[in-house]
DNA sequence: GTGAGTTTGTGCAAACGTTCACAAACGCCT
DNA sequence: AGGCGTTTGTGAACGTTTGCACAAACTCAC
């Protein structure tokens, strides 16, 4: 572990900070929590490594080695604490107040977004919704009211926000980065497909449907060009005979 | 490259397979893509890497890599033929033809989804919707009736569908993932925030909203311990100060 | 044709991530 | 108290990914 732990006595104490967690091992806590709060709530109190892996999609050695990089509390023998290892995991993510987020642009996707009810179950509070448009401005979804972007700066102060959704076309998802940066935001979750340029100290992760597709469409073709060879035995070489859409076709 | 390549004359003749095509360039492709129709569309007939690398976000060197795994032709001292790039990064992708795609569950998201005009223009076409609920069942959605999830077999067969999205509630989706399986949909995109379990040959992706903000979540806390310590000189120790809500602070 | 300038493709080394495999630590039973 | 079965935490090996740096290949101007 990269600092000593001793013991949380009363309550969470140490405020510590991990400045050399892995990226990888970022990423897969959220799955790890959310595992662990569906134990939880069936009852478990502790579980194996073996256990919550399997919970959570991915390999035991891999959980190990991911949670003792926050120096968790694992009981040898026994495995670890439900309860305990949820709130380590939330305290390390940064997730013992619940955070207020922004949503930019409520057109179809993002009028999904607005409704969606998995980010108050996990840490989150849609804390504003802005658009450009001014026949969308003033609209009411889910108990909030739609503002417009230019109250931005006034609100994102207000409501302490400093994460924000964009959910517009992509040619206004760089004005909309700017003036979000401008405002204070720190955290941008970006569902325009395209590439954003913000300042350093901003971070910027980015969600686009379309290149999961294509990636799934890259292991279809590769499947569709492989299942048509029965034997994947004997000199590993194949005939490949050309077709009209030029797709493979093995003979 | 992995294998010979020469030249494709007359149209795409080789329907080559790329089987050790690294998954981390795979995972790239798409957003290339994306930034040559974005040039192709601006004019442009050539791009050098430090160009393409610029619009999609990445560095040159990891571009230029990740083309050369496609035995790619680039022009030394000028740099690459955007459409000819296209066709060639469309074609590895496996988006020569249009892939049907099903959509199952059209709740809150799953409406967005369905409405969603990226996938027609980026090389799906959402074929059909399916629900659970009789309630849903004959809604029309952007020209589709909503179907009988009882249906799948049928009309994955009638209209070849290999992919699917999962739109539903956790609790349904192994059940739906079962059901794609058996109707033969070999890859699946699931947005429930749960762990599929499928038989192997079968590819999922996930997308998962509140995990990507739980991972900015992380980065957030870690910058607002951070910034509150000017100096990151000195002996590379801080004092910390612990607060009332476990957060901490320097002193 | 030749030289200057540009840009690709790639060998190599370092960084990063995953997996194995096992010693150390624990609970439990007698 | 001691031995046994179980499970964690981690060193070490391995594989993957990134980034540098440069030779080879190309265009263009003259």
């Amino acid at each position: 572990m990269s600092q000593q732990r001793n013991g949380q006595a009363a309550g969470v104490s140490d405020g510590g900070v991990f400045p050399d967690l892995p990226e990888a091992t970022v990423a897969r806590l959220p799955e790890y929590l959310r595992a662990l709060h569906h134990l939880a709530e069936t009852g478990f109190e502790t579980v194996s490594s073996e256990g919550l892996a399997a919970a959570a999609g991915v390999n035991s050695a891999k959980l190990r080695k991911d949670l003792s990089h926050l120096g968790s509390y694992g009981t040898r023998g026994v495995g670890y604490d439900v309860a305990l290892l949820i709130a380590q995991i939330e305290h390390v993510l940064g997730l013992t107040q619940r955070r207020a987020v922004a949503l930019v642009g409520v057109g179809n996707l993002g009028h999904a977004l607005a409704g969606y009810g998995g980010f108050s179950t996990r840490g989150f509070r849609i804390a504003a919704l802005f658009d450009a448009d001014p026949d969308r401005i003033g609209e009411r979804i889910n108990g909030l009211v739609v503002k417009d972007i230019a109250r931005l700066p006034e609100v994102v102060a207000a409501e302490a926000i400093s994460i924000a959704l964009i959910a517009t076309p992509a040619h206004a998802a760089q004005l909309v980065a700017d003036q979000l940066v401008a405002a204070g935001v720190t955290s941008i979750l970006n569902f325009a497909p395209c590439v954003l340029s913000v300042p350093d100290g901003v971070d910027v992760r980015k969600v686009d449907l379309a290149i999961e597709l294509q990636i799934l469409s890259f292991h279809e073709h590769r499947k569709s060009a492989l299942t048509t060879l029965p034997a994947p035995a004997g000199n590993g070489r194949m005939k490949i005979r050309p077709t009209l859409n030029g797709e493979a076709l093995a003979t």
